[in-house]
DNA sequence: ATCGCGAGCGTTATACTATAACAAAACAAG
DNA sequence: CTTGTTTTGTTATAGTATAACGCTCGCGAT
């Protein structure tokens, strides 16, 4: 029999690897390839590609952590109260991820969502372009 | 002197190469990747990703073929009269990818791109889940 | 205790995606 | 024709992601 979870389910601790790959993507600003991470972790103990993609799922499973398609990158979940939708707006000239929780945003996906006659699963929303450090000077 | 356009730009007819990986994703009703498409137009003379990739790079620019991100794959425009903003529902399923072209999803994005202190290049827009035919039966 | 099972982790190897770098050929101007 | 410019072909390599397998650990049954 697999393991009992007594009562609904506990979060469970994360794990040595989850958090020290969760430390990485939390000390960055931008986006960070799972190589990138595999080099700064390697301190930790982590040694293959796998580990930090193993990592990486449970993270994004458990709404800690966000995958940015155009990047094949990810960062640590900036608005852990949100369910569901995620948005993104990517600086192209410095990198800076911004997790937009605007609802003006997210909305009409929702909206969208109950029209339409298609079981929505997950949506990526990434705005590419430049922040207003990068673009006002 | 580079080759001057004589007035304004002509669209420029597409290359062989071009109309092979054109036709290869116009074909299909899922992305493909491009080592698909290049397994697909090996017939038509092409024999190394770099030529499929530059063919795709054109057909894009030109507002002719799109980049899924999500899927790391592309396909042909089905609306090819839409400047600007894209956006896809994808069936994690069968695979079908249907190029939305709803006001109402991308109205919102323009709106809020107005408000924002953010320059905008370019908007992904990837709604994944069940398409009708696979939720339904 | 200890045996057996299942879940998870570590490790190696490999598949898939994308681009760099250079050679050859096509094209336009003079 | 000659030369500079641009495109296309080719080879090699970089970057991203997963498959496969064996080990260990925790837990329940004997
Ligand atoms: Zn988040
Ligand atoms: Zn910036
Ligand atoms: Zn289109
Ligand atoms: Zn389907």
């Amino acid at each position: 029999m697999p393991t009992l979870t007594p009562t609904g389910d506990e979060p469970a601790p994360l794990g040595r690897n989850e958090q020290a790959v969760l430390g990485a993507l939390r000390r960055s600003r931008a986006a960070r390839s799972a190589y990138d991470i595999l080099d700064e972790v390697r301190d930790a103990g982590l040694k293959a590609p796998t580990q930090v993609y193993r990592a990486l799922e449970k993270l994004v499973k458990r709404g800690l952590a966000h995958r940015i398609e155009s990047l094949n990158g990810f960062v640590a979940c900036r608005h852990p109260q949100d369910q569901g939708f995620a948005a993104f707006a990517i600086c192209t000239r410095c990198g800076a991820v911004r997790e937009l929780a605007d609802e003006a945003l997210i909305a009409p996906l929702r909206h969208w969502a109950g029209a339409e006659p298609f079981a929505i699963e997950h949506v990526t929303l990434e705005v590419r372009g430049l922040c207003p450090a990068c673009a006002g000077g």
